[in-house]
Formats: C-alpha cells, structure tokens, sequence
DNA sequence: TTATTTTTGTTGCAATTGCAACTGTTTTGT
DNA sequence: ACAAAACAGTTGCAATTGCAACAAAAATAA
C-alpha cells in the first residue's frame, strides 16, 4: 500500500464511515500524547508532526517523524517504560482519529471500509516496521559521519537520486540521530571540506557513490 | 498472543499443515541471510540466534535476538540498505520456515491453520514493532549509563523484579547496545563501584528505583 | 580430560563527541 | 513591518568513548 492507495482509500473511507474524529492543530500544539492508553491510531491528513520524548535532564529526541498519510498513535507504540512521548505539530495538522478496537472488529453497521481498513493493516504495519528497521540501522552506526551517511544514502536511495532535500531542519535532523548539533555540524563541514559532498541549505548533494 | 499461545499455536499447526519446512542448525551456523527475496518467515522452535550486521570495517551489530517461538525473516526487515545480514545460531536451533505469501492466502487445501495465522500474525507484527520501539528507545539513549540503565530497567520491568539475568553475554550486549565492549564494561564498573547495582556473573540487581 | 576458543575484566591513550557560549541569518507571529 | 523566536554555523575545552593490548576465567570441542 503506497501513499497514493493510503489516499485513495481514506477519500473513500471518509465518506462512507463516520467512526472517526477529524481535528485540526495548529503549530506547536500536541496532538496526542502516549501516556494514557486509549488504542487510538491517528492518520496525519495534512501537515508535519513529530514523535518526541523528553529526558529530565530536558534532552530531547524525536523518535518519529510524520507527513501526509503516515499513521501513528499509542497503538503502534507499546513499550516497556513509561516515558512520556509526544506528537507534536510541527506545521498546521489535520489529524484522523479512530480506535484501534474497530480494526479487528466490524462496526455497527458491517461497513465494508472498515474491512478494507482491517485488510490493509497489516500492509501499513510492515511499513511501519520497515521504518523502524531503518532507523535501527542508523542509530546502531558508532559515529556521526557513519549515521549521516547511512541516512543520506537512504536519502539518495528513496529520492532516486544523489541530491535530495533534507525532509527536517538540521537542528531535528540531530535530534533524530540522536547526536549533538553542534557536533553533526562540525562533521557535516568536514565532509563537505573533505570533498564528500555539496550542501545548499536543506539541499544535500553526494559526491561519492 | 504470547508465547504460550505461539507455542500451542504451532504445535496445531505443525500437525495439520505440509506447508513449511523444518531444519536444525549447529552453533555458529548461518540459519538464513536477508539478501535474496525471498519472502521468508521463520519461527526459531528452540536453541537462540541472533540477526546481525558485519560493517566494512569489521563492527559487528546484533541487530535482534531470538529465543525460542520467535519469528524472523526478511518479510520482516525491509529496508532501503543493501547490507547482509544474517541470523546465525548461537546454539543449536530448529527454525520452521515458510513463505510470507501464505500468509494472506489460502493454501490449495483451503487449511484453517493458514487462516489463524493470517488472523494472529498483525498481532505477531505488533509485538515486533514493540521490540522495534524498545530498542530505539535505547539506542536514542547518548551514553553508554543511559542505554544501560533503559535496557536494565526493561529487563527488571519484563521480570518483575530488580533482579534478572542478562539474555545474553556481555560481549553481545555490547553488541546489541552498539557500543564498544571495553568501554561498556567499565561503565558497568563505575555503577558498582557508586553503589547503582550488583553483579553476579550475568545476574544483574538494581540498587536503585 | 585436555586443548582451544570464547568471554570477562582491566588499563593507557587517542579520537570523537558533547557542552557552553557565541554571532549572524531566517522564519514566524502579531 | 517589526519584534521575537527558531535555526545555522562556529569554536575551545572537557568528558566520554573507542581502540589496542593484555591476563585470567569460563565454556566448548575433541
């Protein structure tokens, strides 16, 4: 199920099905958060979002990062501790709310879309797996020059081609390495004086293969 | 579904269907490799393996560790790399192994056991995807007194007491918490030494809430 | 049971990373 | 349009981590 299908389904969805909630956050607002367990699934309908955990020494770390169709919600994120974890709109958000409940059940009324929803779930949760493999294989790199240029080949691989736009600022782009800015800053410079690659704001361009 | 009922699940299933293959494997031997497409899923009946990454450099990475009713397989680590990785037995295993595409099949028989397990297996994904946020949890962690406080605060809370037993060496852990081995180990040393926790071997008691 | 391999435990030293503290630029909100 | 906030870009210095190289203990294989 690519992004296309995602839409394409919950147009349909949408107008066929009213057991779900639609909401609209402004920047900065919190959509949710994954403390109380409510089996929601959220759908992001427009806009960005990112998961985040705040340490107490106030570090922060943005577990996921969300744009149009991805999904999200405590439902997908069941972990053994109990850390506060946030989403939070990083643009103007218009968020899909339904229980997870309804996945594996028929509604009320036997509405084929929440069939549809139920045969697609699994499709969605591999991505989300998929997902987490990458960001596994990022986080497992022992140095920041071997984190970024993991993340920028998955980059380049995704974008079909060497240059591509960073899809966060840089300052989130550290905290989803989970490494200091400053000190990604200073490598992302060697880099680029070491010849490995060309950077235009957001635009990153490598030179190697 | 847990481990009782994986286990109860298989034994049914083992009796009724000829749709998979069963194989033993020694230790130190290579049960699968995620580099062809193969669509494999693989439930690991006994011994322990683990999924793991050789760099260029030589760096090893235990991406996973499977114990016994664990299920694996390249249908569940899709990423956009093209590393090799591969799942070797740590002890001697027996692994069933079948195709992905089963699962969302029926096979010729039209066998109800194909039908559980295309019921069961979201539920399977979930539990991995919990494993996989688990372990970003630890890995987004800066240090190496972070990673190892979360990983042992998770093992307390999975054993319900202060007390546990690593699941695996140290050597592996260092592995698994993709930090160098010598420095782990002294950071374990300083937490005894102040008093955080005692170590018997692999026995691990936390001293601290 | 003995030899071999793996694991544990340690340490000095070098390299990397994080921290703090800035400045200038860009974006956002009112 | 202007003020405020967020972001980008730097740097010195301290702390942490990784590397290399051991010896001793434990586990495994023959």
């Amino acid at each position: 199920m690519n992004k296309q299908d995602v839409e394409n389904f919950l147009n349909e969805f949408m107008q066929n099905c009213k057991s779900y909630q639609k909401k609209s956050f402004k920047r900065n607002q919190t959509i949710t958060t994954y403390i109380q367990k409510r089996n929601q699934i959220c759908i992001l309908l427009s806009g960005e979002a990112d998961l985040v955990r705040y340490e107490l020494n106030g570090d922060k770390t943005i577990i996921d990062h969300f744009t149009k169709d991805d999904f999200f919600g405590e439902a997908l994120y069941i972990v053994t501790t109990n850390n506060e974890l946030y989403v939070e709109a990083k643009k103007a958000c218009e968020v899909l709310f339904f229980n997870y409940n309804y996945i594996n059940q028929r509604c009320k009324g036997n509405c084929k879309f929440h069939q549809t929803l139920t045969d697609s779930f699994s499709k969605l949760i591999l991505d989300k797996v998929m997902d987490l493999n990458t960001r596994v294989e990022i986080l497992t790199k022992r140095s920041i020059r071997e984190k970024l240029h993991s993340y920028f080949n998955i980059l380049a691989t995704r974008n079909l081609s060497r240059s591509f736009t960073l899809p966060f600022s840089l300052t989130d782009l550290a905290d989803y390495l989970s490494v200091d800015r400053s000190a990604m800053m200073r490598e992302i410079k060697a880099l680029k004086d070491e010849g490995f690659l060309e950077k235009n704001g957001n635009k990153i361009t490598l030179l190697y293969n």
